[in-house]
DNA sequence: GTCTATAGTCGGATAGAC
DNA sequence: GTCTATCCGACTATAGAC
């Protein structure tokens, strides 16, 4: 390219980005304040909006960015189990996946502490809707309850479209996060210090024992 | 009554309590302001500052009261509960109780309109806490996890002690808040318009299946 | 015990130079 | 593309009259 040629914008909107996903993880949209993501990010007040036009304009491509990565995580487990779907599995093949997907949402959402800001992001707009709503729904938490809600189907032996399968699914989510956005209070229930590996398999056993009783239940 | 005798005082108080629950309810500390709960008390705003003292001084009150009406609530079922657990009751017995509590928090929870505020109110300071997060865990989290893990220790049949007991109830009651916290996103999975005592009841019996499965899980 | 008036701070957004 | 300077609104809290 001829003029002054080399273009510095894409590297400052990527270190906005990293910057905005900090704030917005770690506070809510009207917490977070825009100054103090332009201090982090190394840039004035002013460019952050001409990157992104507003601070809800910044929100909503940290939304997007979440997704991207997220999907570029799950998205192999999610198809594996689909597959498993369509071929005529057994309830027990159910189970594993179940077990799998529950294992590496767990070892995802409390283990890595790159992804904890996004997490916390994710969760509070789901609690409380904001700008983001709509495509975290869409692009994460849908897919994801319905491929449980199959597999849980499955295992149960009841039909794909019973409520009680997704209300399980919900269930089960939901208490996955007991140790994510729930994590100060988890700490100080069980005494621990921090969630290591340890402490992270004995979640994941915990889990494990709850997919093979639902499987059992019906 | 001599002089100008009757005292407003209290009564204002008590107006301005009930703007602030519903206030901080609905909003976060920091996104609740005091002037919006000095309109809907219909008293000025320094009269605000001269009952509580400050912003934080009021959401303290929020707590305690809250706190207050909570034990009013669960602390006749959970008395039953810790009678039982003091006789040897069966496996059966304990999971009776869970059941009971669990189909009460969810009513408490999930059904009733005036509670919902208190309820979102002690979700958002367990998860991040702030200048209530002692009281509102002393008071309400840890007896309510502690019932509850002793309960599944007994229906799993293991020691009270177990950590595993201790992790499986918090994975009950935070499955438990899938329809509270994440009440929107429920709703829209499950495309139900409203949780009504139909909805409350399918709900209720799933967990029910859940916790006959913790104890046969062990 | 309740008011009006105001001090002091901090937020998001924009104008216009370079 | 990035900057400095600035506007304007909203917030908590206080001073002081009644």
């Amino acid at each position: 390219m001829s003029g002054n040629g080399y273009r510095k914008s894409e590297e400052t909107r990527q270190r906005i980005l990293a910057a905005a996903l900090e704030a917005f993880g770690s506070s809510s949209f009207s917490e977070a304040t825009t100054r103090q993501i332009a201090d982090a990010a190394r840039v004035s007040l002013p460019v952050l909006q001409y990157h992104f036009g507003s601070k809800e304009g910044l929100y909503r491509a940290c939304a997007e960015a979440i997704v991207e990565r997220y999907r570029e995580h799950m998205a192999p487990i999610a198809t594996r189990a689909r597959e498993a779907l369509r071929s005529n599995g057994t309830a027990a093949a159910a189970r594993k996946h179940l077990k799998v997907i529950a294992g590496a949402l767990a070892g995802f959402l409390i283990g890595s502490n790159e992804v904890k800001h996004w997490a916390h992001f994710v969760g509070r707009e789901l609690r409380e809707p904001g700008p983001a709503f709509d495509i975290l729904y869409e692009s994460l938490w849908k897919p994801g309850v319905e491929v449980t809600a199959r597999l849980i189907a499955r295992a149960r032996g009841i039909p794909e479209k019973d409520p009680a399968a997704r209300i399980h699914a919900l269930l089960l989510i939901s208490s996955l996060l007991a140790f994510q956005s729930g994590r100060k209070i988890s700490l100080r229930v069980m005494q621990w210090s921090k969630i290591g590996p340890k402490e992270l398999a004995m979640i994941r056993s915990a889990l494990d024992a709850q997919i093979d009783a639902i499987g059992g239940g019906a």
